[in-house]
DNA sequence: TGAATAATGCTACGCAGTTTACTAAGTCCG
DNA sequence: CGGACTTAGTAAACTGCGTAGCATTATTCA
């Protein structure tokens, strides 16, 4: 509320980074569409952005080919290499790293398995290390990277540390946040997975039209990510969207209904048994089909219960059991046409089990766009934790 | 994203903003404090105030009794009564008309009974001689409001139209935003009563140091309003909150534990009932006591879906059985604690039965904020319509 | 009455964006 | 092939705003 007073070097700040703003995320542009794109005469963009190519946020195009009349006009283009962001997820079976420029080009990722039964230090040197395989492949050191954010399964504190439970054994001890601070002096941010990947839907995915997202993390754990007014919505403690506590909501059992189904082949693994499940109910066997529906009965109940606390646009069905969302949009939404009094949009994700990594880094941009690109703006260099 | 370029004539406009709202909510300043407020230097604050007081936006106290050495300064005001706003509160029972000054000074209030029985046109009627009898005590006219926002039961879409349901009779086919246009040209807004009530507990209530609440409108209805990170949520059909319609969540039978007790004398209405159940709780009746348990277990399941979802701050126990919070309040903070894997503070509301209306001025005073004190400054009159 | 104190008022200054005019570098067409 | 046309780049004069610093004014205290 408190309004602060300008004066004309903050007035020169809030242009510069106006033109900044303009040049990303388009074509490179000529000083006139900058000027356009800004308000701001022809003279003042053009000093301005000479003075974001002299600080190394911009670079030349000179021009080629010209395709119209007139004498053909230098286009800017935003330095998006000037600094990268890492986005991490770290799973029970993978860990997933992904490393992109400031405009959120993708320059390199790696993905490597897991052992589920490994402990914190050994889980955080496997992070360690694919960090390391994916910077040296891109040639990249650590003062290159100017954010990072890791998706980390279960609930997680403001400070990164997980609380209450998590499937990844002996992490609630571990400090995920203190251990990349030790390599990095980026700012580092570590968030719950379902949170990451309904940010994914929003920059990537199926969501980019809306505002107000509940995202289901559907596997054999089922999780809620929920994106209210544009933003990630973490609630006051850090554990906003965990309705499957509940216990009036059965989402903790509604997975059983696939793993426990008798016709699974003995052996398989939990995640292949709701696979096969899945596989036989689209083959038509009507105990597999059964199982299906209770599965989504139990599931749609807590659907519910965040559908009509928050009343959002879209619903995205995203995890690993989005491959068969089929089988289960349908139904869902007629279970949810019972319960809810304004039935949402609902849409399977198409982000596989990339949209963890994504978040991860649509968060950490996130992270570099309010420190660097809104207050001062010195010339580009990695920020110093946050 | 479109940062737009700004000149020399934009940040003048932007510091005025800014002295105006340095002036705004304090006491009457003088020229050097405004410059400490706002970080400009004397002289600009000064030709600024000049210039607010030129247009009517403040005005001059000229020094008294000066209590320091040197020379007296003279001392600023916000003109706070340069517009009023009206906020509406139209119940089945009453309607409660409340008139304030720009800096939500009380200025006038009236609340007459209503015939539960009346139909939309006879309502509105009675809602719109309840707020001729506030201005005439007042001395003002239609023009002098320069916004207006009322709240209705049941839930309402963008429009201010209701939908689905409203225990006010015919009230589906009202417009009542279209029948305050009538009459007034300033912007309309009709909201949910319950959205209302959380905005006022935030302004002048129990969660003023919150920005996470859950607001629960605890009567023979149940209903429920939703600020996340200090803002009203409506969702995207407005029907954020409505928690109630899930089976599971037994809210609307819940107040039937106390209305339907065996021991309230017969002939007693429905609220009173409660009252009095709770009255005998309070005595030691073992039948009542039960009542009220059994009441608080049912309602904790829909607070626990909505804190599960929202992990707020703090949950605000209001509405009509608010008046015997002490009953209520610790034994549904334990059954939150059964339910919730982070318990949020509990209070009780006491803003009595003004929550609403004066959730609709604060309202209404925001609406202003937005049109006349953010972007131009032109000089204080009624903004046309929205 | 005069010294101390603090607010007010005035003037010169620097800076940022705008406007305008002019030059440069291309295309298009006769 | 050259001149008209179009658009980009550049340099000047102009306007407006906030700042800095100093003189002026009004009040208290000794």
């Amino acid at each position: 509320m408190a309004m602060s007073g300008t004066d004309l070097s903050r007035m020169r700040e809030m242009n510069q980074l106006s033109v900044l703003w303009a040049l990303r995320g388009t074509a490179p542009s000529t000083v006139t569409e900058l000027a356009g794109r800004t308000g701001l005469s022809r003279p003042a963009a053009d000093v301005l952005v000479q003075q974001l190519v002299a600080d190394g946020w911009a670079e030349v195009e000179e021009p080629g080919a010209s395709s119209t009349v007139g004498r053909p006009a230098r286009r800017y283009r935003f330095r998006a290499n000037a600094g990268h962001v890492l986005g991490i997820d770290v799973g029970v079976h993978k860990i997933l790293v992904m490393l992109c420029d400031l405009e959120g080009n993708l320059v390199g990722s790696l993905r490597r398995p897991a052992d589920p039964q490994a402990g914190p230090d050994e889980r955080l040197t496997a992070v360690d290390e694919t960090i390391d395989a994916v910077l040296r492949e891109a040639g990249m050191a650590v003062t290159d990277i100017w954010a990072i954010t890791m998706g980390v399964t279960g609930p997680v504190d403001g400070n990164g540390r997980s609380i209450i439970s998590t499937p990844l054994p002996g992490w609630s001890d571990a400090d995920p946040v203190a251990h990349l601070r030790t390599r990095f002096t980026c700012p580092v941010r570590v968030e719950n997975d379902c949170k990451l990947a309904a940010v994914a839907e929003r920059w990537k995915g199926v969501a980019q039209d809306a505002d107000d997202i509940v995202y289901l993390l559907a596997g054999l754990r089922t999780g809620a990510g929920l994106i209210i007014d544009g933003t990630l919505r973490r609630g006051h403690g850090g554990v906003a969207g965990e309705i499957g506590a509940l216990k009036a909501v059965r989402w903790l059992n509604a997975p059983e209904h696939l793993a426990a189904h008798p016709g699974v082949p003995s052996g398989a693994k939990p995640g292949e048994a709701a696979a096969w499940v899945f596989q036989a109910a689209r083959e038509g066997d009507s105990g597999a089909k059964t199982a299906v529906q209770r599965y989504i009965r139990d599931l749609a109940v807590g659907v519910a219960a965040l559908v009509l606390t928050l009343d959002p646009q879209i619903v995205v069905y995203g995890g690993g059991f989005s491959r068969s969302a089929d089988l289960v949009l349908d139904p869902l939404r007629r279970e949810l046409a019972k319960h809810c009094l304004r039935v949402p949009e609902l849409r399977a994700s198409t982000l596989r089990d990339e949209g963890v990594a994504l978040g991860a880094l649509r968060l950490a941009l996130d992270q570099v766009d309010s420190t660097l690109l809104s207050s001062q703006l010195a010339a580009p260099v990695a920020p110093q934790f946050s």
